[in-house]
DNA sequence: CGTAATCGGGG
DNA sequence: GTGTACGATTACG
């Protein structure tokens, strides 16, 4: 028989060395897949005979094959090498003083890129009958042979879960859960007693077999404790698809055989970078809707006292995060990204992007005969020279037209053939950083022609997506924008310090042609005339001189269109700012966006921290205001409110003391002694709080409001919402940090404002006032 | 200023 | 499991 799977998961058992991968298949149905007698193997240039006697003396060689690979410059002879098990791969790599190549693969990567499996693939096979292993599947298959197939996403099973247990016992006292197929909700509770509760939820994971599994927060903290609670009870773990157990990698991630563990709460920083994580704010933000009314902190009481109430909170924030993993598009994404990494799902949701570079990579590299280096450690400390950023003058500045280079860095790579395969002193192309490439037609580098048919692949899905109709659409612009992210991807990992074909004057020469071609095009453009204001890396600013937006965005056209042209290079006409505004630093600037027309009336504002963990309400607030006022053309205004604002909390007038505080989470107190961190001033709270007889619970967050900043460590007391605050605050100090970060912002507009707010070293004048 | 430690979410 | 893998912020030296 035949299947066409997406493939979820990936791994092998030691038993046999099968390689197991777990998936859905096109008709939607969860399937193992299992193949025996692939080998590890890995490469050994010019190995002698002591090396392989070693080997079959340790019971580990099968056979081996001669290979001509590329290695450092040249065509070297080599030895494959084909060996029993995979785990005893990082021995047997020690054992010989040659270089060892490509023995740092995991084995199920090893096998997908050797049978050049892509993320769906048609699998050819046997349903197994007689498999004793307890797969939690609807089938199990022998396969036979695999062959590439389109590439679709079909509807994953996501199982969100989360807990309520006691904060004193650690108890659990329910598992609520929530389920999507694809099509319809499934939301329920686990009660009973803690055993019970703890195998009826081994059993909900074995019976609706879930491709993902998700919560808020579970790698932290849920799947700990029940790991935990399940270690006290003696029951077995088994959420995994082959009956075995998670384990939990590097202390952060969780891994099991055959699923995805996929955290809401990780997924909501990487995509949302909100200010407040909690899946209450984030709830409320994204679906209009909070959480239940409990007290988690007393939920001891709770538990004893309205059991319904918690068993429904527990259900709705399953529910709430599985609604905002959905919304996320977060399965989606993963998909279309492993579909161009040709990776199994987990790799590309759990694991790190290098990743994806190898997949690609390495693939190309056997096919050419490439040698594929270990990863090697480098000193973090040298990093490269990054891109070119022009300094910005103070001031506000009308109709900005911006223009972006077109995957910049992956145009490096291809117009100037950068690789690690060309790398050659004798290349006719001379970086400005004075390394040297061959050109193209001398040796066509492996890193530029996958960008070049990366490139290509995209062109020609975009093309696809035009002439499609509009279901298909959204299929397409997520191939096409998880290719882009997949050729940055390989930049980035040039320029990282641990890759294995990672080396640091080759990044270095990506970044300094991108930097003379920004620079040259910049000088042209003033040239020519135009007031170029701010760039970044691959980004032009310019302040067009034209009146209206209508001329404004023609001229943007123009510009782009005839640069393109005449430097034969892609520049594309972004959008246009109207006002602009900076202080006169770099990565600094907010904006309002007038062009692209869909876009109109959004407020851009980069670099400057609006939100910040450690900041007061009031500070957030007084800088929004400033930055509407100035963005609405009144900058006078702005100065003014600025001014006054200052002067207000100065004199203590009229601010209520709640826009003052000062709030973040505190552990067990007792967590901190031994690391000499007791003048943390949440740690000092906390201690404060349980002297007064407050209620405090480790990992909660406490408040408070400085009442002298000029001593070290500073005097804080605690802020306990409903009562009275009895003490004063600092006000010089709220003043003082006020002014620090309105005045950054109000230098900016003009001269004389700066004699009013400070002065130009940022040092703040109180005696101004 | 650069480096090491801590936090955030969860109950 | 042939794998070293959070990002931002703050305290400390």
């Amino acid at each position: 028989m035949e299947l066409k799977v997406r493939i979820v998961a990936a791994s092998y058992r030691r038993e046999d060395v099968a390689v197991e991968l777990f998936g859905r298949t096109e008709d939607n149905r969860s399937v193992t897949v299992l193949y025996r007698g692939f080998r590890p193997h890995f490469d050994v240039i010019e190995p002698d005979d002591i090396y392989l006697k070693h080997l079959k003396d340790a019971g580990q060689f099968v056979s081996s094959e001669e290979k001509k690979l590329w290695y450092e410059g040249s065509y070297r002879n080599a030895l494959r090498i084909y060996v029993r098990s995979p785990w005893e791969v990082p021995n047997l790599k020690k054992m010989t003083d040659k270089p060892v190549l490509a023995a740092d693969i995991p084995f199920h990567h090893r096998f997908i890129y050797d049978m050049d499996l892509g993320a769906c693939t048609s699998v050819t096979g046997e349903i197994n009958s007689k498999e004793e292993k307890n797969f939690t599947t609807e089938m199990v298959i022998d396969a036979t042979a695999f062959s590439q197939c389109e590439q679709f996403n079909p509807p994953l099973k996501i199982l969100s879960f989360d807990i309520e247990n006691s904060i004193q016992t650690q108890e659990i006292y329910v598992i609520g859960y929530a389920i999507y197929d694809g099509s319809s909700y499934v939301k329920g509770a686990i009660t009973g007693s803690e055993k019970e509760i703890l195998q009826k939820f081994v059993e909900l994971i074995s019976r609706e077999d879930p491709d993902i599994l998700t919560g808020y927060n579970i790698d932290g903290y849920d799947l700990p404790l029940i790991e935990d609670r399940m270690k006290k009870h003696g029951v077995r773990f088994a959420i995994g698809r082959d009956d075995g157990i998670p384990r939990r990698i590097q202390n952060q991630y969780w891994r099991v055989h055959g699923r995805v563990i996929s955290d809401t709460w990780w997924n909501v920083k990487k995509i949302l970078h909100p200010k407040n994580e909690s899946l209450n704010a984030v709830a409320k933000e994204m679906l209009g809707e909070g959480k239940d009314n409990i007290n988690r902190l007393k939920i001891e009481e709770e538990w004893q006292a309205r059991r319904q109430e918690v068993i429904e909170y527990c259900i709705k924030d399953a529910y709430l995060t599985l609604e905002i993993f959905m919304k996320l598009r977060v399965p989606e994404r993963s998909m279309f990204m492993a579909s161009v990494s040709k990776l199994p799902l987990e790799d590309v949701m759990n694991g790190g992007t290098s990743n994806y570079v190898d997949s690609i990579l390495i693939r190309e590299a056997d096919r050419m005969d490439v040698g594929v280096p270990l990863t090697v450690y480098r000193d973090k400390g040298d990093a490269i020279t990054g891109g070119y950023v022009k300094s910005i003058g103070a001031g506000i500045y009308r109709n900005v037209i911006v223009l972006d280079f077109k995957s910049m860095y992956p145009s490096m790579i291809i117009k100037y053939n950068i690789c690690f395969t060309t790398l050659n002193p004798e290349g006719q192309i001379i970086a400005p950083n004075g390394i040297r490439f061959l050109s193209p037609d001398v040796r066509q580098g492996l890193i530029p022609k996958i960008l070049k048919d990366l490139m290509q692949q995209r062109d020609d899905v975009k093309a696809k997506m035009k002439r499609s109709d509009p279901k298909d659409r959204a299929f397409y612009d997520g191939i096409q924008n998880a290719v882009k992210v997949l050729m940055n991807t390989f930049y980035g990992v040039l320029a990282s310090s641990f890759y294995r074909f990672t080396n640091p004057e080759i990044g270095a020469a990506v970044t300094a042609f991108a930097r003379n071609t920004i620079t040259g095009l910049i000088e042209k453009l003033i040239s020519e005339g135009n007031k170029v204001i701010y760039g970044d890396t691959d980004s032009i600013f310019i302040e067009s001189g034209n009146e209206s937006l209508e001329e404004t965005v023609r001229y943007g056209e123009m510009l782009s269109e005839k640069l393109s042209r005449e430097e034969n290079l892609s520049l594309e006409f972004e959008k246009v700012f109207d006002p602009f505004f900076s202080h006169g630093a770099k990565k600094r600037y907010a904006g309002k966006i007038v062009y692209p027309y869909d876009q109109a009336g959004t407020t851009l504002v980069r670099g400057y921290e609006v939100r910040r963990t450690d900041s007061f309400d009031l500070q957030s607030e007084a800088l929004s205001k400033v930055f509407s006022l100035i963005l609405d053309n009144k900058p006078d205004e702005a100065v003014a409110y600025a001014r006054e604002i200052v002067e207000k909390v100065q004199r203590g007038e009229g601010i209520p003391i709640s826009k003052l505080v000062i709030s973040r989470s505190v552990k067990d107190v007792r967590e901190y002694e031994k690391k000499e961190s007791h003048n943390l001033a949440n740690v000092r709270v906390a201690k404060k709080m349980l002297e007064m007889g407050e209620t405090f619970v480790p990992g909660m967050k406490v408040s408070w409001i400085v009442t002298n900043g000029k001593k070290t460590p500073q005097e804080v007391e605690p802020y306990i919402e409903g009562n009275q605050f009895p003490y004063t605050p600092d006000w010089s100090y709220y003043a003082k940090r006020l002014e620090e970060t309105l005045s950054r912002v109000t230098e900016g507009i003009d001269q004389q404002s700066e004699s009013r707010l400070g002065n130009k070293n940022g040092q703040v004048t109180l005696d101004s006032y």
